[in-house]
RNA sequence: GCUGGAGUGGCGGAAUUGGUAUACGCGACGGACUUAAAAUCCGUUGGGGGCAACUCCUUGUGGGUUCGAGUCCCACCUCCAGCACCA
C-alpha cells in the first residue's frame, strides 16, 4: 500500500483527488461510507428492494460528511467514447454506458422577475422551451436561502426543506409515491422565450446533484412534469404536435405555439431556440465522483496531514508508506479506528514542523484493485510503483476474465486510473483491459443463487474429495458456455468422472496400446482413428482459443469413445491426446504422461499440430433433399460433380418415388454437402 | 419505463453462422455379468402414425423472405441482468 498511497498523491497533485462535504451513503452495519457503485438493489427476491450495502445487504442511509473523492467525472467523456473500441460483451458495455449516463442538452438561464438573481436549468429538450410553464428547484438548491427575504411563505418552505432532509434516498426516490412540492410565493421567473412570468416551485423529485439542481417544467411533453402539473393545477401548454388531446406527449414532432419557430422539427429547433435565448449546449453525465474514504482499519491510510497553520499537507513521497498502527482496536465503530491511535494520529507538519494530525480514514480497497495490474508487472521494484519498461512489455492486459459485478465498479475505476496516469506521462496506453469475458455464475441445483440462507451451497472441497480435482475442473467447463449462468448438477458430474476413468484405463492394461501398422484387417479403423485424432486436435485448439471449453471437452469424449470401441490406439496417438487433455485434467494427464516413461513434465511438451490432409475426409455424405426436405443421403467421393451426384441419386428408390409424375425445375448443389431438387 | 441478453428433448446443452435440428453428457428404459446390489459393458431413448420400407409434426407464439430458416426480417409473449423521478 505504499504505492497505492503514492498513486493517491499523484492524483492529489493533479487535482484529481479532493475533499468535500457531501451527502454520502452510509452502512450502519459495516460502519463506513460506501461509493455509489457499492450500493446495490439487493437480490431480486428481497422484500424491500432498493439501496443496500453490497457487502452485508444492510439498508444504506444517507449522511452528510466530509470525504475524499477521485474526480472520475473529468474522464466521463473518454470513458464513454472508448467503450466501443473494447472487445467486451454487449451486456457489459451497455451496463457501463448506462452508468456513465450521457445526455445531451442545453443550459438555459431564467431570470427571477424584478431581481438580479437568475436560475440555470439543464434540459435535453430546449425545443419545448415555449411550453415551460413553471420552474422546479431541488429543496437543497443554494438559491433558496439567498431569496429568503423575498419568499412570502418562508415558514412553509423551511418546513418542506427539513422534511426532505429527514427522508432517506430510498423514500425520496420511490417511484410509486405521489409527487410533493410547494410554490415559492412572492417570486416569479421569466420564461426567456415567451417573456411570460412563470411560478417557481420546490419539489423533492428534482435532484440536487444532477444537472443544475433545477428544471424547467414542460408538462405537455414530460410525464413527470405532467403528473406534477395535474396535481397542483399548473398550466399546461402544448408546443409539439403529435400528442392526443389532454395527454402528455413526450415524443418529438413539429413545433406549434412557438412563435417564429413554428413548423420546425424538434431536432432543428433544439439548436435554434438554445441560440435564441443565449443558452449553452451541454453534455451531462450521471456518473458521480468516486468516494474513496473509508472509516475502516483495513485499507491504505490516506497520506494527508492536517496542520493548523499550513492546512492540508500531502505526506512527502519519501515518507511513504504511512503504516497502519497496531495500537488500535480495528473493529468498526463508525469513527475511523485510526483516530484512537496516539502513535498514528499526532505528527509533525512536514512543512512547518508544528503539531499536526493525520487523516484517519483509509482508502476503499478498490483503489488498490484499480491499479494492481500495473504493479504486477514489476512487483519487486523498490524505487517506483512500476517501471515504464515493464509496463510497456506486459500491458495492456490481453484477456481479462471476471464477473459482471465489476461492470460499474472495478472496471470503471481501473479505466479511470489508467487514463489519469497516462495523462501524467506514466503510461502510453489508454485502456487497461482490451478483451474481457464475464464468466457466468454457477447456481445451486435448485436454480437459485448459492447462499447460506437457502442452504443450497455446493462445497467444492467435498466435490473434490468425492470425484477429484480434475473431474470438478472439467465438469465446470463442460456444463455450458463460459458466460452462461447455469445450475450445478450433482448427477451430471459422474459423466466426467467416467470419461477420465476411460482415459486412465487406457494405460492400465485393460485396453491394448498397439502400433499403427500392427494389424492389416483393422487398418481402415486405425486410419479413421488417426483422422479423428487430428480433427480433435484442431477442434480443441480452436475451441480453447475461443474459450469454448464445453465443446472442446465434448470432442475429446468423442475421440475416447471411438478409441475405446476400436480397442486400438498407438502410443504416439495417446501422447498427443494427453497433451491436449492436459490443460483440462492436469493431474491425470501428468500422471499418465510419466507412466509412459517421460521424465519431463507434460507441460513442457509441445502442443500438437494437426495434419491438414488428415482432417479432410475422402468420402463424404451428401444429403439429398426434394423441395428442401431430406429424402435420402448418399456416400460419394470428395469433390464429386453435380452430374455424378445426380446419376447416383437417380437410382435411390425414395428419390424415385418422390419424383414420380413430377418435373424437376431447379437443382441446387452444394459440393460435398447437399443436393436439393426443386419440383413442381 | 429505458438498455442489454436469452427462450432448442425429462435435464445441462450442440449445430461449421442460411444447408441432415437434438452432437456430447446426465437421467430413464431393456439386456449382459452377479446369489443380489453397486460398478462396468451392450442396446433403445423428441412426439405421433405404420408389420415394414417409410411418413407427418417439432427449436417460446404468429406472420414473412428463401429451393431450404433454430439461424435473416416484422409483430407479440415469457424469463434473466443492469439502470431508473437523471429533466
Amino acid at each position: 500500500y505504499r504505492w497505492t498511497q503514492w498513486l493517491f498523491l499523484q492524483l492529489y497533485k493533479k487535482g484529481l483527488a479532493y475533499k468535500k462535504q457531501a451527502p454520502v451513503n452510509w452502512c450502519d452495519s459495516c460502519k463506513t461510507v460506501l461509493a455509489n457503485e457499492q450500493v446495490v438493489d439487493g437480490s431480486p427476491r428481497s422484500e424491500v428492494g432498493a439501496g443496500k450495502c453490497e457487502r452485508c445487504e444492510n439498508q444504506v442511509i444517507q449522511k452528510e460528511l466530509e470525504q475524499w473523492f477521485f474526480k472520475v467525472t473529468d474522464y466521463a467523456k473518454e470513458l464513454l467514447e472508448k467503450i466501443d473500441s473494447l472487445d467486451w460483451s454487449d451486456a457489459l458495455k451497455a451496463t457501463q454506458k448506462n452508468w456513465l449516463g450521457k445526455s445531451e442538452g442545453a443550459e438555459i438561464e431564467f431570470n427571477v422577475q424584478h431581481l438580479t438573481f437568475n436560475i440555470q436549468v439543464f434540459t435535453t429538450r430546449p425545443d419545448t422551451l415555449f411550453g415551460a410553464t413553471y420552474l422546479v428547484l431541488a429543496p437543497e438548491h443554494g438559491l433558496i436561502k439567498d431569496l429568503k427575504l423575498k419568499i412570502d411563505n418562508w415558514d412553509e418552505v423551511e418546513k418542506y426543506i427539513n422534511q426532505t432532509k429527514s427522508k432517506n434516498k430510498l423514500e425520496r426516490t420511490d417511484l410509486a409515491k405521489e409527487k410533493t412540492g410547494l410554490e415559492l410565493k412572492g417570486i416569479k421567473a421569466v420564461n426567456p422565450a415567451t417573456k411570460k412570468e412563470i411560478p417557481i416551485w420546490l419539489a423533492d423529485y428534482v435532484l440536487t446533484d444532477y444537472g443544475t439542481g433545477a428544471i424547467m417544467a414542460v408538462p405537455a411533453h414530460d410525464e413527470r412534469d405532467f403528473e406534477f402539473a395535474r396535481k397542483f393545477d399548473l398550466p399546461i401548454a402544448e408546443v409539439i404536435s403529435g400528442g392526443a388531446g389532454g395527454q402528455c406527449y413526450s415524443g418529438e414532432g413539429k413545433l406549434i405555439n412557438s412563435d417564429k419557430f413554428n413548423g420546425l422539427s424538434s431536432e432543428e429547433a433544439r439548436d435554434k431556440i438554445t441560440k435564441f435565448v443565449k443558452g449553452e449546449k451541454k453534455v451531462q453525465y450521471k456518473i458521480r465522483d468516486w468516494l474513496v474514504s473509508r472509516q475502516r482499519y483495513w485499507g491504505a491510510p490516506i497520506p494527508i496531514i492536517y496542520c493548523d497553520k499550513c492546512g492540508l499537507v500531502a505526506v512527502p513521497e519519501k515518507a511513504l508508506p504511512v503504516l497502519l498502527p497496531d495500537d488500535v482496536d480495528f473493529k468498526p465503530t463508525g469513527e475511523s479506528p485510526l483516530k484512537s491511535s496516539k502513535s498514528f494520529n499526532n505528527v509533525k507538519c512536514p512543512k512547518c514542523g508544528g503539531a499536526a494530525r493525520r487523516e484517519a480514514d483509509t482508502m476503499d480497497t478498490f483503489v488498490c484493485s484499480s491499479w494492481y495490474f500495473l504493479r504486477y508487472c514489476d512487483a519487486h521494484n523498490q524505487q517506483e510503483a512500476f517501471s515504464k519498461k515493464a509496463v510497456k512489455y506486459w500491458l495492456p492486459v490481453d484477456l481479462y476474465i471476471g464477473g459482471m459485478e465489476h461492470a460499474v465498479g472495478h472496471l470503471i475505476y481501473s479505466r479511470f486510473i489508467v487514463k489519469a496516469l497516462r495523462d501524467m506521462g506514466y503510461l502510453k496506453f489508454d485502456e487497461p483491459f482490451l478483451k474481457m469475458r464475464n464468466q457466468g455464475i454457477i447456481l445451486a441445483e435448485d436454480g437459485r443463487k448459492m447462499s447460506k440462507r437457502w442452504g443450497n451451497v455446493i462445497n467444492p472441497d467435498e466435490v473434490v474429495e468425492a470425484y477429484g480435482a480434475d473431474t470438478m475442473r472439467i465438469y465446470e467447463m463442460f456444463m455450458g458456455p463460459l458466460e452462461d449462468t447455469k445450475p450445478w448438477s450433482q448427477q451430471g458430474i459422474i459423466g466426467i468422472r467416467r470419461f477420465l476413468e476411460k482415459v486412465y484405463k487406457l494405460i492400465s492394461n485393460e485396453l491394448k496400446i498397439q502400433n499403427l501398422k500392427l494389424n492389416k484387417n483393422s487398418k481402415f479403423k486405425i486410419d479413421n482413428l488417426q483422422r479423428l485424432l487430428h480433427k480433435t486436435i484442431k477442434k480443441v485448439t480452436e475451441d480453447v482459443e475461443a474459450l469454448k471449453f464445453n465443446t472442446a471437452i465434448s470432442s475429446m469424449m468423442i475421440f475416447m469413445n471411438e478409441a475405446v470401441s476400436n480397442e486400438q490406439l498407438s502410443k504416439e496417438q495417446l501422447e498427443k491426446f494427453l497433451i491436449i487433455l492436459s490443460p483440462f485434467a492436469p493431474h491425470l494427464a501428468e500422471e499418465l504422461w510419466q507412466s509412459l516413461g517421460h521424465q519431463e513434465s507434460i507441460f513442457t511438451a509441445k502442443w500438437p499440430e494437426y495434419d491438414k490432409k488428415l482432417i479432410i475426409d475422402e468420402e463424404v455424405t451428401v444429403v439429398v433433399q426434394i423441395n428442401g426436405k431430406v429424402r435420402a443421403e448418399i456416400k460419394a467421393a470428395r469433390g464429386a460433380s453435380q452430374k455424378e451426384i445426380e446419376k447416383l441419386i437417380n437410382d435411390l428408390t425414395n428419390v424415385k418415388s418422390h419424383l414420380q409424375g413430377k418435373e424437376i425445375k431447379k437443382v441446387i448443389y452444394l459440393q460435398d454437402k447437399l443436393i436439393n431438387l426443386v419440383v413442381n
